[in-house]
DNA sequence: GTCTATATGTAGATAGAC
DNA sequence: GTCTATCTACATATAGAC
């Protein structure tokens, strides 16, 4: 056990403040041991999933054999909260980076855009952590996922407070309500992770298409009756 | 091993077929063991994901021991890869029925959004098949998913004709690739298996305001420089 | 802090009676 | 076609030396 609750939202600050690179490097930060087995569990809940990645692989990858993780963390459980709030500080830090870099003032509408390039940003960056919490948040145990939970809710509360806005200023669609345009969206906004490819493009213009996707939908005029 | 190999297909055309509730039942069939044993593997892989669900849960949960299942087939693989197959062919049932339901001369935008409701449709209504495909899909043996990529790949190229025709029809935003909004736009579809509720409306509202959320966006105007 | 060795449980799969 | 009994492998987790 250790104060590692929130590497990555430490780390993304970090990186996104401005002085960041005028600091006198710390010693190289090389990793702790503890956030080598998380980094390692994130990767390969990424791609295995949780079930099927086990504490040795974990251990193997981090360097140490697989009864030393015992000593830092309680048990693969423990491991995997910790995976899923990382993840979810990941995306909260690079909305949050987003929203606040835009000029003072901007309205609703360039807000939510910044925040969808935003998520897509941080789940694509920092993809084995955001990547680890879309593939095994169902599959860890309720205890775990209920540990889990408020951080994950502070982030659903972003977005609808995000879309409220975007509500009052009009900017939204009124037929339908709000919270299951956030579903819709935040799910739509999930899927790539699956099948983004770096090597087709720069990451803007990959945000820029799934921003007008979502925005703007599929077609190129109004929905009619059918 | 038996010929169990669409069951799922087979149900569904028969569901939709005109003459079937005339024709004189050919007993109460009552579902066979494979059928069963299949079928609760379903529930159980949508509920619990691949690797947490037990083959002695599926036995019980079908009403026979652990070892009989190894009569019905090769083992948790093969099970994997039917119900991966079922579905597969649920989803493309729906599909193929909604659009064939059109009427004649139909255009290409109608026929996607037919293509959209049924897959919700197919999606929601054999939900134990389908929420199965997309829950363990990336979870089962490479073996497996190989076996079962042949349906999957029709099912792909089911939606890129659907898509092609809208594009050379002038319905489809020309800015992005088709393949892209293809990708987008299932991934969008298959979300609402994890949030959906009927409790909340009937099925048809639900599909109307998914429709309208993929074809035209979740703003009101269209997206501007930003 | 990390190791080796091991306790304990349970998974998928098989053998052979009925 | 289904059962019971069991094999084999490997999972998480623990104990205690270093």
């Amino acid at each position: 056990m250790k104060g590692a609750d929130d590497l990555l939202a430490d780390r993304a600050a970090a990186a996104g403040e401005p002085g960041s690179a005028l600091r006198p490097a710390p010693a190289p930060t090389p990793d702790t041991t503890a956030e080598q087995i998380l980094a390692a569990a994130a990767r390969l809940f990424g791609r295995q999933g949780f079930r099927a990645t086990t504490l040795r692989q974990i251990a193997e990858n981090a360097g140490i054999k697989a009864g030393s993780v015992y000593y830092h963390f309680d048990g693969k459980e423990e491991i995997a909260a910790r995976v899923l709030d990382a993840g979810i500080h990941a995306l909260t830090a690079a909305v949050r980076s987003h929203v606040d870099g835009l000029p003072a003032g901007s309205g609703a509408r360039a807000r939510l855009a910044a925040a969808v390039e935003g998520h897509l940003w941080g789940m694509l960056h920092h993809g084995d952590f955001t990547a680890a919490h879309i593939r095994i948040y169902r599959n860890v145990s309720d205890a775990a996922r209920a540990r889990h939970q408020p951080v994950r809710s502070a982030y659903t509360r972003l977005w609808d407070e995000l879309l409220s806005d975007c509500a009052a200023a009009g900017v939204l669609r009124r037929d339908i309500p709000v919270p299951m345009v956030r579903q819709f969206l935040v799910g739509a906004l999930n899927w790539p992770v699956d099948w983004y490819d770096p090597r087709r493009g720069p990451f803007e213009r990959f945000a820029a298409q799934i921003t007008a996707l979502v925005f703007d939908g599929i077609v190129t005029e109004p929905e009619l009756a059918h």
